[in-house]
DNA sequence: AAACAGGGGTTAA
DNA sequence: TTAACCCCTGTT
């Protein structure tokens, strides 16, 4: 165990856990705790910068989770095209774009479709507790179950587990990823479009299901991810149909359409 | 109290 | 383009 401290510059706790991305941080002791990956972490802001304790030897593991490589100040200047854009950047201000686990963004978010984000949380959570491995002593953390951990779950028991008609969509996603025709390797190999194409074959894998994953795992950033709240903003601000919510998002922010869609969201969401 | 709407969609018709 | 799908919560 052992702690580190990060520069807050662009980087807020409640603005990267709470801004829809991810299903797995909670608040605790002012700060946040959870799992990515093998690890634990437990973050607190402090006025040295944020504060990080962790049973992970290796910074590096979080500098990439974190994305705290990137230069956001930079994003949000290309970005706020507009006194809109130039608010929600504002009120998301430290949100960082996280580079979670291709599986657990791929099951987490076959989960989250037409639900609300705690009984998201509620359902990963006993999917972790069920079917992954115990991290500390107190049974605090587990890891996301990998697909051999969850190759013989059957459809009854996702539905146990509160997920309701996205069980067998589930099933297939596990059998698809241990069978290789789902690949994480091959997905960052291709262009946004056709590893698109690729994860839509997989049932129970729509639109927003599928840029959700590119965005928040396999690093795509040149794509829109649109729900209700987003197809809202785009109707009120920039003149969008539902229909056309995710092609103008795109035509207007080009490679950066992915963080430009989370300061919109998160601002959106907040703002009603 | 029972009914209803709605929630960060997707499929199949 | 539209209904049906699971299931929980908040509203009438």
């Amino acid at each position: 165990m052992r702690k580190i401290i990060f520069p807050d510059k662009d980087f807020n706790l409640r603005h990267t856990f709470d801004c829809g991305q991810c299903f797995r941080w909670e608040k605790a002791d002012g700060g946040y705790k959870g799992v990515a990956g093998e690890y634990w972490g437990t973050f607190i802001h402090t006025d040295k910068g944020i504060e990080l304790e962790t049973n992970c030897p290796d910074d590096n593991f979080w500098i990439r989770y974190l994305d705290l490589e990137r230069d956001y100040g930079e994003i949000k200047k290309r970005v706020s095209l507009n006194p809109l854009m130039e608010e929600a950047v504002k009120y998301g201000s430290g949100i960082r774009i996280l580079r979670q686990d291709f599986f657990e963004a791929l099951v987490s978010f076959i989960i989250s479709q037409r639900s609300s984000i705690p009984k998201i949380k509620a359902c990963v959570k006993k999917l972790c507790e069920k079917y992954g491995r115990r991290l500390d002593e107190k049974g605090e953390f587990y890891t996301f179950p990998t697909p051999e951990e969850l190759r013989d779950v059957t459809e009854e028991d996702f539905r146990a587990l509160g997920v309701g008609y996205r069980a067998p969509y589930l099933v297939k996603c596990v059998k698809a990823v241990m069978k290789g025709e789902i690949d994480e390797k091959s997905l960052l190999t291709m262009d946004t479009a056709s590893a698109r194409e690729k994860l839509m074959t997989l049932y129970g894998v729509g639109d927003k299901v599928c840029d959700c994953v590119m965005l928040f795992s396999l690093a795509k950033y040149d794509l829109f991810p649109s729900d209700v709240w987003i197809k809202r903003v785009m109707c009120e601000s920039f003149g969008s149909h539902d229909a056309t919510a995710k092609a103008d998002g795109e035509k207007l922010f080009g490679s950066l359409s992915g963080f430009a869609q989370q300061y919109l969201f998160y601002y959106r969401k907040n703002m009603d």
